[in-house]
DNA sequence: CCGCGGGCCTGAGAGC
DNA sequence: TGCTCTCAGGCCCGCG
């Protein structure tokens, strides 16, 4: 499921649960998921107290007291579920049991009682250990771009990124090494909230002389815009435990037009239709109508 | 160098 | 009920 607004989500639920606990045990299911798992993976995770939670665009970083990283990325299926220490009272019977057995590849179980485990039926996420000093120089995230949610990211910044691409905005706003944290769905969703055609040529986001144009003002504030609800949301998602058993990184928004090809456009007075196309091998969703 | 398409995996849902 | 097909919020890699 994972954009940036979730894999956000997700960080903030496991920073609840996990900044200053010592990881006592890990249970490794496989020995790989997308990739290998590091060498001594087990070993260098055991015993180590968790001392931060942060993100870099779509990529959890787990800062670790012994000065080691530990980077996870979701993927397109991955989840944390975070649970709480059975009650061993006896007669506990609710004993909680995984949906989804066969995917939970890894478990840690932290001295405060709870456990986190990491299920990802695809495999296309990853895990894997790094310095924390060395972080920006890891393979997966040196390339990556700016967060659009840092302060510096406005308009100017972004006509900036775009010059000199001869891909249309969908493609330049998928791409992580520009603007790092959007994925299919939030492209979509910005691009219609700036009433911008997904077709627009990215490098026409600055005027010949340089210059950021009205549309790159509206896409930029679109695409912070969008990112923030949808943290919003999240964050919500997160707070209500009666839904939540533990899940995280799942949760439904309202799309504007994401998934919503042949329905309405839902601008007030718009008549058009949600089209599909397929851009570099994605569905992109838009507004013929009122996206220019 | 850049942009695109194929590939990696498994599961859900549609259509027959 | 079951089969087959398409599609999926990720990114990497090789090709032209």
């Amino acid at each position: 499921m994972p954009e940036l607004p979730e894999v956000e989500t997700v960080r903030r639920g496991l920073e609840l649960a996990m900044v200053g606990a010592r990881i006592e045990k890990v249970e490794l299911r496989r020995k790989d998921i997308r990739f290998p798992f590091p060498p001594r993976f087990r070993e260098r995770l055991t015993g180590r107290r968790i001392a931060a939670l942060a993100r870099r665009a779509k990529f959890l970083l787990f800062r670790l007291d012994d000065g080691e990283t530990l980077i996870a990325h979701l993927g397109m299926s991955g989840s944390f579920r975070v649970e709480a220490a059975e009650t061993s009272s006896p007669g506990a019977f609710h004993h909680k049991r995984s949906k989804d057995p066969k995917h939970d590849h890894v478990v840690l179980h932290l001295d405060n009682g709870k456990t986190v485990t990491y299920n990802d039926p695809r495999r296309f996420g990853f895990m894997d250990l790094a310095a924390s000093e060395a972080l920006e120089t890891h393979p997966r995230l040196i390339e990556l771009g700016e967060e659009p949610l840092a302060v510096e990211f406005d308009a100017r910044r972004l006509a900036e990124l775009f010059a000199g691409s001869r891909a249309p905005l969908k493609s330049a706003l998928l791409d992580q090494k520009r603007i790092a944290g959007l994925g299919n769905i939030y492209v979509c969703e910005a691009l219609f909230r700036a009433r911008l055609s997904p077709l627009r040529p990215a490098a026409a986001l600055a005027s010949p002389a340089g210059k950021p144009t009205r549309a790159a003002h509206a896409l930029a504030k679109a695409i912070r815009a969008v990112l923030e609800e949808a943290i919003e949301a999240g964050g919500s998602t997160l707070r209500d435990h009666r839904r939540a058993d533990g899940g995280l990184g799942y949760f439904q928004h309202g799309f504007s037009v994401y998934d919503r090809e042949g329905l309405p456009c839902l601008r007030p007075r718009c008549r058009g239709t949600i089209h599909r196309l397929a851009q570099s091998g994605r569905s992109t969703f838009y507004c013929p109508e009122c996206q220019k």
